[in-house]
DNA sequence: TGTACATCAGTGAACGCGCGTTCACTGATGTAC
DNA sequence: TGTACATCAGTGAACGCGCGTTCACTGATGTAC
């Protein structure tokens, strides 16, 4: 670990836990400082400016969520067990490190907004990567025709809204509590034929 | 109307619409008192700060959203049609005026932390009236047992997300126009038996 | 092993700026007589 | 109908404050010889 290492790994993590604390905007770079025991200027030895930390958190946050998808959608397995795998994935990551979750969920739409500017590997977006594989699931005929985005924003808004009830104390149960809840609930919406289906 | 109310409203309208733009953060009294063709201080003949716009127009929509809803679940339905009553209002309230319906969304993780203090009549928070009126099916049978904050969760998600999709270009339709693939969505969410159901 | 030098994380005082807000005011409108 | 007065939405200049950021610096660490 390179000196200096130590420091810049305090910066974020407090921030982080800050932004998560009290929004992004109302957290100011002295708050930074004072919750990492240095002084303001010392963000500007490890980033040029305040929003550029900002954005690394959420990058690399984004980003290594979209890989763990990827990781999974590429296995050769049928869509439904694929899907499975996924969900479980993001509701370990949720009870690895919450305050990141959290930081997604909560930075999600400036967080998206800014991004929206810089190119990315496409495995960095993990709605982009669950998108690929519903999409490409429908073509194959592995769900019935319909639109794969609403399926997508389905899927996403049933784990993201748990989170969201877990985070205001709707829910008290981590993610990974409610894994098997959440994958039934998510296998419901890309069951075959939903109701009224005759044989 | 009373003479000023033009100007009130003129700075409401505008307000919103440079919130959903840019977020809430990102605008300042100048910008709000620019768009609406007033001076910055006009802003606090209405409005005792910048607060307070915002806390009333989060408030206010907010308030109007739980207020239909509750309309609904007080119909003397079963469960099943008073839930897809209930969705296809809230498409119905996404093309009425989207703006409003953005700034909700973009809004709800700071609004709900601020509006946490202030005590609120019952019917003004839409989700709270989801969630009784599912937690009361369950309880009566209507529904099979299970965590009934999640289901809540699971059926606000996949409302929001398409909203959320639709925002951001995901999908290029407005929630009226997807209603009744969204009530069908939902309607296998509260499915008696998921799968692998035997009779 | 000891000295000289380069590197670089972190400091602390200071900066300019844009922010939300204030306040004495103006001027149009409505009311009383 | 005409005059005097009250009301109040909106003005414009000014305020103090906290913000992000800069910059000359310090001092510890690693390297060369």
């Amino acid at each position: 670990m390179r000196p200096g290492t130590a420091t810049r790994n305090r910066i974020r993590r407090e921030a982080l836990a800050l932004f998560v604390a009290h929004g992004v905007d109302a957290v100011s770079v002295r708050d930074i400082a004072t919750a990492a025991g240095c002084t303001p200027s010392s963000l500007y030895t490890h980033w040029p400016s305040l929003g550029a930390l900002i954005e690394e958190l959420f990058a690399e946050g984004y980003a290594a969520y979209g890989r763990a998808l990827a990781e999974i959608a590429a296995r050769p397995l049928p869509f439904p067990a694929r899907l499975e795998a996924m969900i479980r994935r993001i509701c370990a990551l949720h009870a690895e490190d919450r305050v990141l979750f959290e930081f997604l969920l909560l930075t999600q739409h400036r967080g998206l907004h800014a991004a929206a500017s810089t190119p990315v590997e496409p495995d960095a977006n993990p709605i982009e990567v669950l998108h690929r594989v519903v999409a490409t699931a429908m073509a194959e005929g592995e769900l019935p025709q319909g639109d794969p985005a609403l399926l997508t924003a389905a899927l996403v808004g049933v784990v993201v809204q748990a989170a969201t009830f877990a985070h205001y104390g709707r829910i008290a149960r981590g993610l990974d509590a409610m894994a098997d809840e959440i994958v039934a609930l998510c296998l419901r919406l890309i069951a075959a034929e939903p109701e009224g289906a005759r044989r």
